[in-house]
DNA sequence: GAGTGGTCTAGACCACTAT
DNA sequence: TAGTGGTCTAGACCACTCT
């Protein structure tokens, strides 16, 4: 493990097992460097780390300092959300995702498809309707464009367990990262149906385009949640 | 300006700019260190925050990408939010921000109050209850706690134009991060009635905690949002 | 093997805060 | 004025990719 990486897992649990409580001053940077017997950059950098986690603050002059966090909050924090795909999220808390598939086929990608995928005109995509259940409850309803040259092979089965896996453990590419954005609407009746819920039920949507690790795009995502299983956190600094 | 902010605005621009397209590949970190004439460290820290931004990848024994992203993506990217308040984020377009108060008082913090600010038992703030309109028409109501202690001398009048404003420039206090939460629900009838929507109609909920750059809690504001003047945006890396 | 970006160092100097 | 964190350097060595 890297040496900041270190420093940083080390404070952190500092912080969630209370050695360090809210408002404390933690030590300074110098006798970090001691303390862990390396340079300023690297104690700097883990430093840095948990200040974008939103765990500590830093004031030059003065110090360094845990947030005002109740014990509720540093959870929160703790238990932050790294992408993570549908099927990796729910079962790692134990619970069994399962597929329906409403549309799987190729097609051309109309022009939302090809402005969001930054695609050539007459593109062909996977184009992906699916409702997702978690322990048998309807969560979401899912439509997804996947440039097919760029996730060669994938078949039916893949759709009804994870797409994700096939596309990191199979083809071995590396997702990298996604830009989300959350709206609000009505369910229509469609929507209503497939969720489980009554017309004009409210639903989270969320528009997400997500990228390799080689910086190509992958999928461009529309997603419906049921309102009583949605949230989404973030820190916004500055 | 500091030299990686220099360095992170000019290759910014040239990607704006198309200059840099996507896919393409930048030059590598030793010519843009001649380049700009310093240290790989410098160079390095200009193109990670590139990278947090969205707009660029990096891959180790290859070399630096432009992310293959559409304009209206860069564009998108381009304008984001860092945290700014409800009014200099809408008067910033040019837009009048106006309050209804429905509740301006000092009380004693309930326990989720308590809670969410880390605040002792017994302790007072602020109970703000605002309707906030855009151009005459509802946006948001707001409800928001703060410790008296930490926003003294706080009036009516700063609720009518901007409690940010008092904060930042009476008070000089500097806000440094907000932890924020995304859930969706029915409008309940007073709320509707606020909102100038129909009971049921969906909204969105954000819960906001906001930081001083001291660490200290500032604020717990729970805010409900029209559906058709809301979206959330956010990159989720890794 | 040559070349990329990633980590880390030891230290200089700067901007800011406290007293 | 002493001490904090912030920026920046010049260079070493490492991990990885490509050919």
């Amino acid at each position: 493990m890297k040496k900041y990486e270190e420093i940083y897992t080390d404070i952190k649990n500092k912080i969630i097992n209370g050695d360090y409580t809210a408002t404390e001053q933690l030590p300074f940077e110098k006798d970090l460097c001691e303390a862990y017997n390396t340079s300023k950059m690297t104690v700097k950098r883990a430093l840095d780390l948990l200040v974008d986690e939103g765990l500590i603050i830093k004031r030059r002059g003065s110090g360094t300092f845990v947030k005002d966090l109740s014990r509720k909050e540093i959870e929160r924090i703790t238990r932050s959300n790294h992408l993570s795909g549908f099927t990796a999220y729910h079962s790692n808390s134990g619970r069994k995702v399962t597929n329906k598939i409403l549309a799987f086929e190729v097609i051309q990608a109309d022009e939302l498809v090809q402005d969001k995928l930054n695609l050539k005109p007459g593109s062909f995509v996977y184009n992906i309707h699916r409702v997702r259940y978690v322990d048998g409850k309807p969560i979401v309803v899912e439509k997804t464009a996947m440039p097919i040259e760029r996730v060669p092979g994938l078949e039916r089965k893949h759709l009804e367990t994870s797409i994700y896996e096939y596309i990191k453990e199979e083809l071995g590419l590396k997702i990298q990262s996604a830009h989300r954005r959350v709206t609000v609407k009505k369910a229509d009746q469609d929507e209503a149906l497939h969720l489980g819920i009554e017309e004009n039920d409210p639903i989270a949507v969320t528009e997400q385009i997500t990228y390799l690790d080689t910086g190509d795009t992958i999928e461009f995502g529309v997603t419906k949640h049921r309102a009583d299983s949605f949230a989404s956190e973030n820190i916004v600094s500055s």
